[in-house]
This record gives structure tokens, sequence and C-alpha cells, in this order.
RNA sequence: GGAAAGGUGGCCGAGUGGUUUAAGGCGACGGUCUUGAAAACCGUUGUGGGUCUAUGGCUCACCGUGAGUUCGAAUCUCACCCUUUCCGCCA
């Protein structure tokens, strides 16, 4: 959420940005003036209850009888004032949070302005897209044909975009989890394990709503949503709180399940395991101070860059512009592994620093020195990395001539095997 | 799922309709005293909104959440949430 007296003393800026991000700027001059009108009712309502406060404390005191009950019939016509304002201020303040709410973060200065996606910035390439040496199969073949993963009875148990792997697929997935978490444990985040069903003010404090309700899956009795991301219930974890100074920067990591309910064009990424309701991902979160999250921000990308190198995978790095940021973000990078298979750059991490944009919502803030002004944190988020399309660029580059894959090297602990063959 | 007891500031804890402007204590911070420290004593110590003559003043709201009763609610009523204990069930 914005700081409504940005919105009020700079709305020019939010108007430049909501352009830049080709959104709609007709909501802004109805937020300024319901923000009038909400602070001339506030005060209205306030003088009421100023006067009430004051003269009901001396009816308390009154002896004469007459006297009393003439004050306090006076006060319940002031008692209703207050009411019937009282109705008008939230049905103002309605108004105006649920447009703030639907209002994005401001893109950083560095984010490059552009209405397409071709205005992203591909800042570096590590790596050269290398083949084989033979014509390189895609993930969908070669997945089958070492019984790794099974499409049809994925379909079976819960329709299109669902699969199930098995075996030495079902393993690499696992020891990619444990290893990436283990890696980065060591690079100083905490690990957590976390709910994958929250409430749904935790999903609006995360800035998934209202805007992406239906993008969401959720319980129909009770208030249970299932997380599109880790970053939900990560944001919240220190909802409501103040934290010292001492405490920051906090640095989390999580595996969770993501769910989706993706409205995928007909067609579109049909094939494999590139995109479905339920994918899982390993997640990097800090809380940090404004002063540091630029430079937290660039640890955050090398972290996930480290993953990618690890595990020997050729990736480039985009700098994302203003159409293309997610909601929350002031500035992102992507980050997509080079899959020969399918011939294609996969998004594998998108890295981003949202500032307090999402800390406002979920109400995180610290104080900068005892005795000092609290003050909103600064929040980052980057997944470390995203499973299937990790999965898929590694089947895909480490695939052999005879169908075998290899193992890369810091998995085979994990995997327990150098090379996945044909089960016999 | 059933029963009971609870939810008050950073923490403990008093408060059953109007000197409560949330007592008292602990902790923290500042000061006095001291060579220094401790002790003692004095003072300060929440969050958010609004407003103004703006490092401060004034004001409104906040005692789990939301409604209600009342001139006036931490206090009374209702619903919900959560915690603890016991019973049942379960991995």
């Amino acid at each position: 959420m914005l700081d409504i007296n940005l919105i009020r003393t700079q709305p020019e800026l939010v108007r430049l940005a909501l352009n830049n991000r080709c959104e709609s700027t007709t909501s802004l001059d109805g937020i300024l003036a319901l923000d009038v009108q909400r602070r001339e009712i506030l005060k209205q309502s306030e003088v009421l209850r100023g006067t009430r406060n004051t003269v009901s404390k001396e009816i308390g005191k009154m002896k004469d009888p007459a006297q009393r009950d003439a004050k306090i019939a006076e006060m319940r016509g002031v008692g209703d004032q207050i009411t019937a304002i009282e109705v008008d201020l939230k049905r103002v303040e309605d108004q105006l949070d649920a447009l703030t709410m639907a209002l994005p973060n401001i893109p950083d200065e560095r984010t490059p302005v552009g209405p397409t996606e071709d205005f992203n910035v591909v800042l570096r390439t590590e790596g050269e897209p290398r083949d084989p040496g033979f014509p390189a199969k895609p993930h969908w073949e070669l997945g089958p044909a070492l019984g790794l993963i099974d499409f049809e009875r994925g379909v079976k148990l819960s329709g299109t975009r669902f699969y199930v792997l098995y075996d030495l697929g079902a393993r690499l997935q696992r020891a990619l989890i444990a290893w990436m978490l283990d890696v980065h444990t060591q690079q100083g985040y905490r690990e957590a394990y976390l709910p994958f069903m929250v409430k749904q003010q935790t999903l609006f404090a995360a800035g998934q709503l209202p805007k992406f309700k239906d993008n969401l899956y959720h319980d129909a009795e009770e208030d249970f949503w299932m997380v599109p991301t880790a970053e939900v219930p990560l944001t919240n974890l220190h909802g409501g709180e103040i934290l010292t100074a001492e405490q920051l920067p906090l640095h989390y990591c999580a595996y969770t399940p993501c769910f989706r309910r993706e409205k995928m064009k007909a067609g579109s990424d049909v094939r494999g395991i590139k995109r479905g309701h339920q994918f899982d991902k390993v997640e990097m979160y800090k809380f940090c101070t404004p002063e540091t999250s630029d430079a937290e921000l660039e640890q955050m990308r090398e972290d996930a860059e480290a993953i990618c190198k690890g595990l020997g995978l050729t990736y480039r790095i985009k700098l994302l512009c203003t159409s293309d940021i997610g909601f929350n973000a002031r500035i992102t990078y992507d980050i997509e592994v080079w899959a020969p298979g399918c011939q294609e750059w996969l998004e594998v991490s998108s890295v981003s620093n949202c500032g307090d944009f999402q800390a406002r919502r979920a109400n995180v803030k610290y104080r900068p020195q005892a005795g000092a002004k609290v003050e909103f944190v600064h929040t980052l988020n980057g997944s470390g990395l995203a499973l299937p399309r990790t999965m898929i660029a590694i089947m895909e580059n480490y695939q052999q001539a005879d169908g075998s894959i290899v193992v890369p090297e810091v998995l085979r602990g994990f995997v327990g095997t150098d090379v996945i063959r044909p089960r016999v």
C-alpha cells in the first residue's frame, strides 16, 4: 500500500508510476477527493465526541436532577449526530481503502520504463547456451522414457497440467529442495516451515488480494486460502510487530508448494511440467532497514545465482521493465536458465525489492534507535529456485546420447547415484 | 467434537457503569548523588488518525475482534477468534 500522505502531496508522482505500469489512473482523483472528505467528516465527529466526553463527565458529578436530565437529553441528541456522521465516515473510509489497496507500488528509478516485456533488459548471460552434441530431447520425452514423469496418471487424478513423479524423478526434486535449503542456510537464511493455507487477511497484507483473487484457490466454507508462494506467509511472519534495529536484517528461506489458478491461453505451455496449478518452490525473504535494502537486493540476486552456478546451468539476468514488474515490486531481477530440449529460457527466479509497500500493508515496523519514531521496514523476496523448471533444465542439459541423465555433482549425495538410467 | 477458566501497556498485574486522565510493580531510558559503579531518590516511558502558532501543543480512537445497551463502557449484553486445563478422537 502507498502512503496516503505521499498520494496527497505528490499525486503526479503516483500518476506517472501508474502510466509507466500501463495501469489506469482514474482512481487517483477519486482517492484525492475521498481523502479530503474523510478528513472533513473526521473533524466533525471528533468535535462532537469531545463535547460528549466532557459533558458526560460533568453529568456524573451533577446533583440537581432537573439539570442532569436536561444534559442527558442534550447528549442523546449529540450521540445521534455522531452515529449519523460516522456511518458516513465508514462509507468514505471503505471506498478510500478499496481504491488505495488496488494501487500498485511505485517503480524504482532504475526500473526501465516500457509498455511491453520487450523493454526488459538482459543485463548479462552466464555461460553459453549449449547443445549436448546430439539432438537434445525435451523433458516431456526424457521424463516418461526414464520412468520419472507420468503425465497420464496425473491427469487421471487431477486433470490437465498435473503429473506424477516416480523414483529418481521424485527423488531429484526432493534432493534439489534439500540442497537449496542447505545452501541458503549457509548463506545466512533462517529456514522456516510454514502453513500452506492462510487466512484472507494474510493475502491482503502480502498484496495478493484484492487484485489477484482469480488466481487463488480457497476453501468454500472456512477462511483458508492455499498459498500461491511462500512470500505470502513470510511477509506476515512479523505482521503487526515493532522490531528493534538490532534484529535487522532478518533473512528467511522456506520450501512450500505453490497453488495457482492459472488462467492460461489454450495451447500455451501445455507440454511438460513448466506451468501447473501446483508446483514446489524454495523462497528467500528479507526484512531490513530502508538504508540497506538496495544492497540486500544485490546480495539476494547473487544468492539465487549461486544455486544456478552450483547446478552448472547456463543462465541470464534480466531487469524487468515497469509494465512487467509485479504489483508489490519496485525493482525486479528475473533469472532464466537455458533448456536445450525445449529451446527456451525458463524463468526460475524473480528477485524483488518491495520497499515499504508490503510492510505498510502487513504493518511491520522497526525502531531505528531507542526513543526514535518507528518506521516501516523494507521487504525483499526471491525464488531460490522454482523446482519444476530447475528440473527441466537439469534433465535437458545433462542428458546423454543413450537417454540417461547425469546427476549434477552437488546433488549426487542426495540422489544416491551419478547417472539416472532407464529402469530395467 | 464436549466441558471449564481466561485474554488489560515491552512484561507482571489491579480494575463489575462516572476522581481511571488504565492503580501498583518490573524492565528500559534520562537526571541527582558518587572518583567510578551499585543502592537510594526524582522524572520519562505505547500505537494510529486529525489539527495547529509544529523537535512541541491540542484533540479523537485503541483494554482479543466485531456488533449492541447507555448521557457515559476495560467494566453490562450478544456473536466470533485465540490461549490454557480436562475429556474424547487421531498421525
